[in-house]
DNA sequence: AATGAATGAGATTTCATTCAT
DNA sequence: CATGAATGAAATCTCATTCAT
C-alpha cells in the first residue's frame, strides 16, 4: 500500500519536474519514466494516459495547496492581514518547493482549454479563496465596497502568477520573492482600501 | 509582392485563431492551412516550420501592439494618467480585435520556455513600456519612490493578462472589459500613490 | 482520381494477401504497407485504422463477389441447376483468384465477433443467395418442401468454405476444386431432392 | 497433485471461455487469469506461454472429444447409422457443453495457420473418424463408391461446424441443434447413397 | 507559386512475460 | 506454489514536412 503510493507519488513528482522543464507537449512519457526511475509501462499502471497524468498531478498538488491556503481564511485576523498572508504564503510555497511553483506554471490554465472534459475545479476554488477574503474585507470595511470581487480575485492571482513565472524564468535570486510579496500586498491593500 | 504579403498575413491571422483555440501543440499545421484557405504546403513557402510560424506571428503582431502602446508614453499627460490609459488601451485592443487578445494567450510565455533559441524581445519591450511609466511616475511623484519598477511592471501585466484570459474563456460579456480597466487602473494608481 | 483509386486498391490487395498469410492480428500494418509498396502512414490516408482496413477490404471484395453470384439467381434454369452453378462458381472464383478465397478465410466470420460495431451484412446477403435458390427449389419441387432453408444455406456454405480452406492450406492441386464442386453439388442436390 | 491438475483445468476452462468470446488475439492473458480466479503469473506455472495455452487447451479437449466420437465407429451399426449418430453426437456435445463448442470455434483452424510449428493432429484425427465412416460405407454399399472420402469428410465437418457457429452467434434456441442434426444427417445420407 | 498526396520518424500505449516477495 | 507489480519490446497511429506535378 505504502509502496504503491510511493511509486505513484514518485511518478507525479517526476512529471511535475519534467513537464515544468519541457512543457507538457514536448515532454515524452519516456522522459517522465526515466526521471521517476520506472519503466514506461509502469506509468500506465497508475494513470490512464498522459492527459490523466497531468490532471492527476494537478488534483493532487492543488489539494495540498488549497489546504495550506484555507488555513489563512479561518484565522482571527483582519481581511487585509489575510490578503497579506495569502500573498506571502503564495511566494513562500513557491520558494520552498519549486515543483509546486511549476504546477502553477505548466499548462495550468491552458490545460483547461485543451484537455477534453476537464474543468479545473481546484483552480476555481483557489481563486475563490481570494474572493472570500475580498468579500469579507468589503463587509469589514477594510476594502472599498464598490470593488468587484471577481475582478480583483483574478487580477491578484494574475499578478502573483506572473511574478512567480518571471522569477522562475530568471535566475530567481534569493529573498526576492519575499520582497515581491511585501510590495505587492502593501500596494493591493492600499489600492483596495476605502479612501 | 502585395499578393504575397496578403497570403502571409492570411496565414498569420489563421494561425492566431487556430493556435488560440487549440493551443500551439494540439493545433495541426493542416488546421491552420484550412483556416487560411491555403494548402498545407503553402505554409512552408512563407515559414520555415511550425515554430517559425509561431515566432513570426508573435513578432508581427507585437510590432503593431507596441506601436499602439508607445503612443501613450509620449503624450503630455501625467504618469498616473498614462497608466490609466495603458490599462484601458490594453482592454480596448482586446475588445476590438480578439485576435490581438489571442496573441497574448497563445503560448505567449510558454513559447519562450520551450522554443529553442527564441527570446521574446517584443514581450520584454512591452513590459518595459509599463516600467517606463512607473519610473516616470516615481520621478514625478505620482508613485511612491520605494516601489520596485520591475515588480510592478510584471504584476500589472499579470493582472491585465489574467483578466483578459478569463474574459476570453467566459462568454465575454459586452462592456465588462471597460469596467475591469477602470477598476484596475484606479486601484493600481491608488495603491502606488505616495502617502 | 484514378491514381487515388489505384493506391487504395493497391493497399486492399496487399492487405488481403498479408492478412491471409499471417492472419489479421499477427500481420503488422507495416507488412501491408511494404507489400503495397507505400509508406506506413499512407494507409491511414485511405483507412481510418487497421480494423477499418479489414472491413473495407470485406465490403469491397464482397461487393464484387455478390455481383457474380447474383447473376446466377436470375438465369432461366432450374433451382437444382442454380445450386450446381453456385457451387461451381464458388470454387471457380477461388481457383481464379486466390485472393478472393482468402477474403473468405481471413477472419471472415470471426471478424463479426471481434470487430466492434461491425455486422457483416454482405455475408448475410451471400448466405441469402443460397437461401433464395433453396426456397425457389422447394416451390419448384426440385427440393423437398420439409427442408429448413436456413439450415441448409448455412450447411452448404460451411461445406464449401471448409473445402476451400483445406484446399488452400494444402498444396492445392490443379483441377481438384472442380471435382469438389461436382461431387458436392451432385450430393447436395440428390440429398435435398424429394423422394 | 490433484490440486495442481485442478488449477490447470481451471485455467483451460477459463481460456476456452475467454478465447471463444473475445478471440485468441483480442483476449488478454489477464482476462483468462481473472476468469480462472488466479493471478496472471500463475498461468505461466502451467503453460509456457499464451500460444502454449491455446495448444494445450486444444489437445486436452480434443482428446475427450475424440474419445466420445470413437465409440461410435466401433458400434455394430451400419455406416449410415454411424454417420447419423456422429452428426447427432456433434450437436449434442455442443448443446451439453458450450465450452466444447467453443473449442471448435476458437481459432480452431486459424491456429494451425498462424501458430508456428503446430500441426493440429487432433483435428486431422477428428476428420478421419468421418473419413473412416465414409470408407466403411462405401465398402458396405451404404454410400456410393465413386465419392471421394476426403472431399466429404471435410464437407461434412464444414457443414456441422458452420451450423454450430451460427447457432452460437445467434441466441441459440433450445432444440434447434437436434433438428439441424436430423435434417443434415438425413440429407447427407440420402445424398451419398447409391442410386 | 501553389498544391496536397505521400512520407516516415517518433510518440503513445498495450500486454505477454518475469521475478522478488 | 502463488502472486501481481513491474517491465520493455513492439505495434499502431499521427502529423510536420517534402516534392512531383
Amino acid at each position: 500500500m505504502r509502496k504503491k503510493d510511493n511509486k505513484k507519488t514518485q511518478i507525479i513528482e517526476a512529471a511535475i519536474k519534467v513537464f515544468a522543464h519541457k512543457g507538457f507537449y514536448t515532454a515524452k512519457v519516456a522522459d517522465v519514466a526515466r526521471e521517476a526511475g520506472v519503466a514506461d509501462g509502469t506509468i500506465y499502471l497508475y494513470f490512464k494516459n498522459k492527459d490523466d497524468l497531468l490532471i492527476s498531478l494537478f488534483e493532487t498538488k492543488m489539494e495540498e495547496i488549497l489546504n495550506r491556503f484555507n488555513t489563512i481564511v479561518v484565522q482571527p485576523i483582519t481581511p487585509a492581514e489575510k490578503l497579506d498572508r495569502f500573498i506571502h504564503l503564495h511566494f513562500e510555497l513557491i520558494d520552498a518547493d519549486h515543483n509546486l511553483a511549476e504546477v502553477f506554471q505548466v499548462e495550468l490554465r491552458q490545460s483547461s482549454k485543451f484537455l477534453k472534459d476537464y474543468h479545473n475545479e481546484r483552480f476555481i476554488e483557489f481563486l475563490n479563496i481570494i474572493g472570500q477574503i475580498l468579500t469579507e474585507g468589503k463587509v469589514a470595511g477594510d476594502f472599498r465596497s464598490d470593488i468587484n470581487t471577481t475582478t480583483f480575485k483574478i487580477a491578484i492571482f494574475g499578478a502573483l502568477d506572473e511574478l512567480a513565472r518571471q522569477w522562475i524564468l530568471s535566475d530567481h535570486p534569493q529573498h526576492q520573492l519575499k520582497e515581491y510579496a511585501s510590495e505587492l500586498a502593501k500596494t493591493f491593500i492600499k489600492g483596495l482600501s476605502p479612501e
